[in-house]
Order: structure tokens, then sequence, then C-alpha cells
RNA sequence: GGAGACAUGGCAGAGUGGUAAUGCAACGGACUCGAAAUCCGUCGAACCCGUGUUGAGCGGGCGCGCAGGUUCAAAUCCUGUUGUCUCCUCCA
């Protein structure tokens, strides 16, 4: 949720900004004349509100003494219906601002790159060794399968398409990554959580991804309010929502592992095969709520956290800046890793990272006390560190061997037990 | 899933149609070399509107879990809803 301060007063500045989203502006002239005709409601309504509570009070005094009121309470009835009728325009016009506002994507960051889509993104840094093989790297759902760690076709038989079961080797690699992963972060501050899968819809708005978004989600239950959650990023964000947090509290981290439910509507079609896209991945994700000052050396260190593991993991990767076109709804500045596929000869994203100011705080009403004791909005930030799923599917491509065997990396040896993936029996 | 009780300020806790008690805490002041104690005073979250400013201040609205309704007037009456607790039921 964009500061509507700020769209009042500085109205230009945020048409620029949100126009490098493609946000067209005359959406915020519209929302502009809706808070215009709700301030102006307001005011009248609450000079006429100032009159009643005067005027009630002599009738209360009247009453006490009494005196016949009928005169001035039959007059107090055409006020009160006046209220009834400013109050009403003042709540369309709020209900016709949310509409607005809420649909309306955060404001990047001066200085990132702008654009309409990932094209004019910008690679930050390339990191590790792109390994050169003497054979013909196989992609990892051929060479899942053919260990026979990886089950799509079981997958698809007991739920649907994207999804899967890994077995045997598999789901053991899957639980050895997230348990490094958790670990790795552990010893950078950040605090484990086990969250709800499933969440009610005012989480879903507060980090943004209703109401623009629902389709993208799972609903369940009968009362269509609970949502499976698409990352542990709300759970973890909502955590302190509808709270001050202590002063002593911040900064916060926290790290959990859980699975993510995407419906992945409007990508048919893309990414069919392998752990790409699923419609249920487990992810690491890390979360932080911090003072506003501080979020974007917290930006810079939560990448180097998701960085860190993929550098443990001797998987090649790169950084990138991304665009104001290709930028999540709620982010004001993220950086995309994404690791080498030696099958494909690209990048692909595997974690996420993004500072999105105030403006989950916003929504979310999550505070701490500045240092005159005012409340402030704090800063929240998110990160997938990593991306299980694909992680797998990294380590299955750029560890493979020519026999079919992959090499076990090696921090991941002690989770995993051994040093190899042979065919599962 | 069934039955009942409860929900008021940072905390505790009154208030069943007429300006939201009181205590603790907090803040300011007095006393003191200083502090504690004591005394005096202030303070009812957040939010919104107007005016204005370094977002000082002033005026108003709103404000008793949330959303509606009745009324000149609602913490109070009515309806719905959420959460918590207790008992039963059920289960891991």
């Amino acid at each position: 949720m964009l500061d509507m301060k700020l769209v009042r007063t500085q109205t230009e500045y945020v048409k620029e900004r949100l126009a490098t989203r493609g946000v067209a502006a005359t959406t915020i002239d519209d929302l502009i004349a809706h808070d215009t005709k709700r301030r102006e409601a307001i005011q009248e309504t609450e000079k006429l509100k100032a009159l009643r509570n005067e005027v009630s009070e002599r009738i209360a005094v009247a009453k006490r003494n009494k005196e016949d009121a009928s005169a001035v309470i039959a007059e107090m009835q055409t006020v009160g219906t006046k209220i009834k009728e400013l109050d009403a325009v003042v709540a369309e016009s709020e209900e016709a601002m949310h509409a607005i506002a809420s649909h309306l994507p955060n404001m990047p960051k001066e200085g990132i790159p702008v654009g309409p889509d990932e094209a004019a993104n910008i690679e930050i840094r390339k990191v590790g060794q792109i390994r050169q093989f003497d054979f013909t790297p196989k992609p990892h759902w051929e060479i899942g399968e053919q260990l026979g760690i990886l089950d799509f076709e079981r997958g698809a038989k007991v739920a649907g398409a994207r999804f899967l079961y890994y077995v045997g080797q598999g789901a053991r690699l899957e639980r050895a990554i997230y348990n490094f992963m958790l670990d790795e972060h552990q010893k950078e501050g950040y605090k484990e959580m086990l969250t709800p899968y499933m969440v009610n819809y005012d989480s879903m708005y507060g980090t943004g991804q209703y109401p623009k978004f629902e389709d993208d989600a799972y609903r369940v239950g009968t009362n269509e309010d609970m949502t499976l959650i698409p990352t542990a990023e709300v759970p973890l964000t909502n955590y302190y929502r509808d709270e001050v947090i202590p002063d002593e509290k911040l900064p916060v981290y926290f790290t959990a592992v859980s699975p993510s439910f995407r419906q992945e509507a409007g990508s048919a079609g893309r990414d069919t095969r392998g752990l790409i896209r699923l419609h249920q991945f487990n992810k690491v994700e890390m979360v932080k709520y911090v003072k506003p000052e501080t979020s974007y050396d917290e930006l810079e260190k939560m990448t180097t956290n998701a960085e860190n593991i993929l550098q443990k993991l001797a998987l090649p990767y790169h950084v990138i800046n991304l665009s104001t076109g290709d930028m999540g709804f709620s982010a004001a500045k993220t950086y995309d890793l994404e690791v080498w596929m030696p099958s494909q000869d690209v990048y692909r994203e595997i974690s996420s990272v993004s500072n999105t100011e105030a403006f989950q705080a916003r929504r979310a009403h999550i505070q701490y006390r500045d240092a005159d004791g005012k409340l402030q909005f704090v800063h929240t930030l998110n990160g997938s560190g990593l991306a299980v799923g694909r992680t797998v599917a990294a380590i299955l491509e750029n560890c493979q061997n020519a026999d079919g065997t992959v090499d076990v990396p090696a921090v991941l040896q002690p989770y995993f037990g051994a040093a190899k993936i042979t065919k599962e029996a």
C-alpha cells in the first residue's frame, strides 16, 4: 500500500515512479479525485457531528431538568439523516479508493533499471566456474527418472500435472538440502520458525498477494477464506501483523522451510518438465523486519546469505537487479539469484530477495516506536534461501557424471549420508 | 461439532441509554547535593479532518474486539461476526 499522504502531496513524483511499472497517470488522478471527495464529505459530516454532540448535551440537561426538548429533538432528526447520507458518501469514496490503491504496486526505488520486462534486468555479478562437460549433460528430469529418485508419472496420476514424488535418495537429498540451509541461516542469526501452511485473507492481503493475485493461490475450505501459502513469506511477515514490535527486538530475522502452493495460472506450457515449475514445492525462506534507515544494508546482507548457500554448494550463479517491469508487486528493489543449468545453457531463478520498504508494513500494520516515541512502519524484506526443488535440479545437472550417477556436494554429504547418488533399488 | 462465559487505556478495573470512574505505570514540576519516598499537575492507544509546523501546537471527529441496526443520543439495547477461556464431543 502506498502512503496516501505522499500520493496527495507528491502526485507527479508518484505518477512518474509508477509509470515505470505500467500504472497509468489517470489511475492516480482517479484515486486523488475520490480522496478529495472523501475529505470534502468528512469536513461536512464532522461539522454536523460536532453540532449533534453539542445539542445532545443540551438535550441531556433539559431532560434532567424535566424540560420539554421535543422541538430540538425533531430538529436533530434531520441532522441525523444528513450525517448518515454524508457518511455513506465517505464510505463509498473510501471503498473506491481502496479498490484502486490495493491494486497499485510498490514504487520502485530510484536508480533501479527501468524497463517493461526481464530484458531490462541488469547483471550485477557472476560467481562460480561453469563446468565444461566432456559428455552431453542431461536435463535433471532425465537424470532423476533414470536414477529412480524422481517420479513425475505417479505424481501426475495421484495429484495431477506439476506434482511429483521424490523417492528414496531423492527424498533424502531434498531433506538434506533444507536442513543444511536452515542450519546456515540459523548461524547467520535467523530464528527458525515452523509456520501454518494455510492462512486467512488478511494475511494474504498484508503481504500483497491479495486482492490482485487471487487466481494464483489455492483456496481451501468451505468459507473460502483459507489459502494454502504460496510462500512462507506470508506467515512469516504476518507474524507481527497489527502489532508494534518492541524496540529491543529489532531487527527481527526469521527463517522457515515450507511447501509453497501455486496455481501457476497463465504459465501453461512453460517449464512443463522437471522441477522448475510445480504446484507444490519446498522453499527455505528468510524474512526480516528492520528500521527504515537500515533496510538497504539488510537487503545486501540477505542477498549474501542466499549467495552463501550457492557458494557452499559450489553451484555457479549470477545476481541480477530486476527492472521495474519484472519486479514483484510488493517490492521496491529485488535481486534475483539465477543458477546455472547446463542442460539448457541458461541461468534459472533460484532465489529472489526483495526489500518492500514500508509497503507490506502499511498493509499489515506492522510498526515500531522511533527515538521520539512516535509510531513508524517497519521495513520488511523477504528472500528465498533457496528454492529447494530447483536446488535439487541444479545439483543433479551440475554434478552429474557420464555414468548417470551424481556427486553430492561436500557440504551436503553429512546430511545426505553418502558422497554419490546411485540408481535407486 | 455442541453448550456457556468473557472482550473497555501500556497494565489492572468500574460503568446496563445522556461528556468513559478509579488505581498502577508513564510524563512534567516541587522538595533534595542527588536519588528514593512524598506532594502537585498532565496524560486515555492508534487513526481521520481542518489550520499549521522541522510532521511544535491548536480545534474538531472518531474511539469500549469487529461489522451493521434502533435512537435526538449507544461501552450500554438488537442482529451478525471474530477471538479467548471452561465443559462436553472427537481425535494425532
